[in-house]
Order: C-alpha cells, then sequence, then structure tokens
DNA sequence: CCTATCAACTTGCTTTTTGCAAGCTGATAG
DNA sequence: CTATCAGCTTGCAAAAAGCAAGTTGATAGG
C-alpha cells in the first residue's frame, strides 16, 4: 500500500486522515511530541518504544510535508532542531483524547499513564486546550 | 514492528489502541462495517482501496482475537458470515467521528463522502448512535 | 587554520510484511 | 455424487521495516 495510490485520493476523509497519520509509528511521534514534550530528533528517538533512526528520519519528513509538523532551529543550542504542531497538527487533539479513552477503557495491562487516561475522562477539554493553545512562535 | 512487542506491554493507553487499531487498513474495515454497512468477506474485499485477500483475512482473525469484532452465521445465507462490531468495536464510534472531521477540514480532494463529514458536523450525537446502538443478536 | 564534537541524519544489508494470482475447502442444492 | 460458491490458504515477488555503522557540517577550543 503505497503512500500515494488510490488511499489518499478515495476522497473518504477517514481515508485521508490514515494516509497522514495512519501508520503505527506517526500517532507515536506526534504524542511524544503533544503529550511527553519531546521536541529533538535524539528525544524522539529514546520513546518508550524504540523507533529506528531512519523510519523516524522519514515520518518526520512526511509529517513536514503533510502539514502537520514544523521544523525550526532551536534557539538554545545551534545543531539541534525543534519539531513542533502546527496549527493542523495541534487539530489532532481530539483523536488523541479518544485514543486515549478507547485504550484506557480496555487495555488490561499494567499503565504508567493512567494519571493521562484519569485527566482526559475528568478534564478532557483542559487536556486539548494544552495542545491547541501551546506556542510555537508565530503560526 | 511485530504485534506483539513492547508496543501493546508499554501500558500506554494510545501503544494499546494502535497495537489493535494502528495499521493502515483495520480502521478501513471498521469503517465499512460501521458506516457502509459492510457484512460478509465478499462485501470487505470490494472495498474502495482493495484490500488483498490474504491480508483481509488477517486483520479480521486479529480483530475477532481482540475482541472488536464478531463472526456469525448468515441467517439468510448458510455459507456466509457476517462481521458484526462487538460494543468494544462500537465504542470506536468517536474515534470514527474525530477522524472524519479531522479528514474533512484538510482534505483538499474532490469528496465523495462530504455527506458523511456533513453529517457528523451537523450531528455528531446522532452519527455515533447509529453505530452505537446497531442491533447485532444480542451482545 | 585545523581538529574534535555532536545532533541529525544516510547508507547498506537482513528480516518481516504486503500484494497479487491462483488454488483449496466443504456444506448443500440438484 | 457432482457442481456451486463464500470464504478462505498458499506460494512467490515486491515493498517496507529494523539494525548497525557511517556521513555531514557548523562551531568551539586549541
Amino acid at each position: 500500500m503505497s503512500k500515494t495510490t488510490k488511499r489518499a485520493l478515495s476522497g473518504c476523509p477517514i481515508d485521508y486522515a490514515l494516509s497522514v497519520v495512519g501508520d503505527g509509528w506517526t500517532l507515536l511521534i506526534i504524542r511524544d511530541i503533544a503529550i511527553k514534550g519531546a521536541r529533538t530528533y535524539a528525544e524522539l528517538l529514546e520513546g518508550w518504544e524504540g523507533i529506528s533512526t531512519n523510519i523516524l528520519a522519514q515520518r518526520l519528513r512526511h509529517l513536514e510535508e503533510a502539514g502537520v509538523l514544523e521544523k525550526r532551529k532551536n534557539p538554545t543550542n545551534w545543531r539541534s532542531f525543534n519539531y513542533e504542531l502546527t496549527p493542523k497538527g495541534r487539530d489532532l487533539a481530539p483523536l488523541l483524547s479518544e485514543l486515549i479513552l478507547w485504550g484506557g477503557k480496555y487495555n488490561k495491562a499494567e499503565n504508567p499513564m493512567t494519571d493521562t487516561v484519569t485527566q482526559v475522562r475528568s478534564d478532557r477539554v483542559g487536556f486539548e486546550r494544552n495542545i491547541l493553545d501551546a506556542e510555537s512562535g508565530e503560526n
């Protein structure tokens, strides 16, 4: 299923959404940026699940091209870059909410992120505002 | 990224959710059942995007094992089966809403499913109730 | 200048997953 | 006892993911 087959062209909004964020890694990257506060390439590499470096680079490029992320110079470390969500990326906040609620409801494993589930359950609006209102330069 | 690596075990609800519905095809299958009303293997094969038969079989097995789908005999055609959403599967309705809203907002292609986007925008509760209240035997 | 540093990638190769076409299965209608 | 047909399997080629090691390039320190 190549990236630009009938998939994105079917015109179905679900299909379009999945063509942008529908692979196994993309929403974890967005989670790390939106919730965990990861910003640099190195921070994203260290995520809990261990994405490999070539795949991370590829996905970041894809997300930039899709207008979900923006790469900008880190103001304090000249050789580092910050990946930030664009408004389009921040608009994924409600999707994250639903993933957290559904995952929190049905995942029976031990849960280090119980606090996040609890937060979304008790104050979904606040959770999403944290993501939506994130300042990132101008945008 | 095998199906049962650290991914599902990280305890993160997003990670768990993605381990169940996070690949490119799964949510399209759920869309076809929940929205398009597809029920049989053959109907699912004919979806707009053209999933291949071995992958469809694999995904259906995975979704059954995860408790999202249920396979039951078709009452009118003895050699056919119906795939139906379980309560866990129907609980994905809000996730579909968000995908549709996000996809509808940012997809700039021609859009055969504009009606669905419009419906979710104007009556999200009703849209989700259609999925959540679907009768499917006992459940 | 010139060399070491280090964040951010690339590259090359192996393993896994996907895609496609063709074939198998098995209950029943005729 | 044979054809049918929905629902799959199987085999093989192509694409994607995973892993380890190497490359790049601006600058800080000598």
